[in-house]
DNA sequence: TGCTTCTGAGTCAAGTTGTCTCATAAGATG
DNA sequence: CATCTTATGAGACAACTTGACTCAGAAGCA
């Protein structure tokens, strides 16, 4: 069932999944089970059973299925490239899948150990890129860290997360800039040639 | 069954929410069925049905029973009050029990509204207490704002939530530190006097 | 065209959910 | 202490869900 070109396969399993990303968004993991996953996507409740035997496997590719959120490619100059990660990153926290998912994630409900290794793996993927980032910065004069680098992705991510998934109130630039500024104090630019590129204000309104 | 005086009740109901809230804090919200509880409470499942008919209700109050960390009656001086209600907060949230209970809230179904109710309540009242606290504090000039004052429970409890329920790692008073320097200049003692009045007046804000 | 195999419909046993009944025992009342 | 009241546990019950299975037929492939 791996890599088939059986177009029907292809058939059931995008609308499959598709069924159950809809129902993960609106009402919630609990919801993404194979009788319902079945009637919402127009297929046999069988066939749902055949591509994934055990409930957690569907809930794990459908989680899959939403692109998390990342910090990817850090370039220099840091700040202006985190402060455009963190737009980002607020964003996605304001729609409902990523909600789901996020809400899912962090559930870790000890019976599942699935939950936890990806919860933690996300984690990681996070704290790591935000580190190596943060790593160079400081290593080439860019930011001056005034707090310990170990918490930058909470001081960072928190209040985002918090406003998202908790206040459900959207994030403004200016937010993101305090956020910012709370880590250290940044250098304009450590090359003078990049310099006037990054330090205008706050670009695009940023809306939701 | 409201207010009686039966022994009887009193004993089913709290031997029913005390599993009610074993299960909770072991195996999620979803564990929290009629039959789970009855079983683990030692009790006729007829029982639990009796006293919550709903399986909601039964979650309601299971939920209700996990006292929530609340930032409560600021004192001043302000920073010292909030670096403890902070530290509590911190340490709290890494009670699986709290974990739970703060998981199931923010879980926010669309088809729950009774958890998003619940939700909203928390937040309005964490926010409002803050607020209040934070406001005498800027009118006492002890704190010097540097960040929209709306944003600062994001800010400060933001990477607390983050800490406890995503990395879970312990919060370090340096960081709780760092957090409420964040926010704004703080000054060391404001004159006694002008501090009292204003923050006494104050008081009455936290609702929603 | 004929061959392969995926699909949907349906059946089935086992378990869960919500409701109801009834004998019993715990508690209140005199 | 005797009697009335009522919460309880056990169990019966229908409706539903969950996995597993079978099988005719349709979709895709050569």
């Amino acid at each position: 069932m791996a890599d088939s070109t059986d177009p029907r396969i292809t058939r059931s399993r995008e609308a499959i999944l598709s069924a159950a990303r809809e129902l993960l968004r609106e009402d919630g993991p609990a919801a993404v089970t194979h009788q319902n996953v079945a009637k919402r996507a127009g297929v046999g409740r069988a066939t749902v059973y055949r591509h994934w035997p055990q409930p957690r496997m569907l809930l794990d590719d459908t989680m899959a299925g939403v692109r998390m959120p990342f910090f990817r490619d850090p370039v220099p100059p840091v700040r202006p490239w985190l402060a455009r990660q963190m737009r980002t990153l607020a964003d996605e926290l304001a729609l409902p899948e990523i909600q789901a998912v996020t809400a899912a994630l962090f559930h870790g409900a000890p019976d599942e150990p699935d939950a936890t290794a990806r919860r933690e793996q996300l984690i990681a993927t996070i704290s790591g890129q935000l580190g190596t980032a943060l790593d160079s910065a400081a290593r080439t004069g860019e930011l001056q860290a005034s707090a310990d680098l170990q918490d930058a992705p909470a001081i960072l991510i928190g209040p985002l997360v918090f406003r998202g998934m908790f206040e459900r109130r959207p994030v403004t630039d200016a937010m993101i800039d305090h956020l910012l500024n709370a880590i250290g104090t940044w250098t304009a630019s450590p090359s003078p040639a990049a310099d006037q590129a990054d330090v205008g204000r706050g670009r695009d309104g940023g809306g939701a």
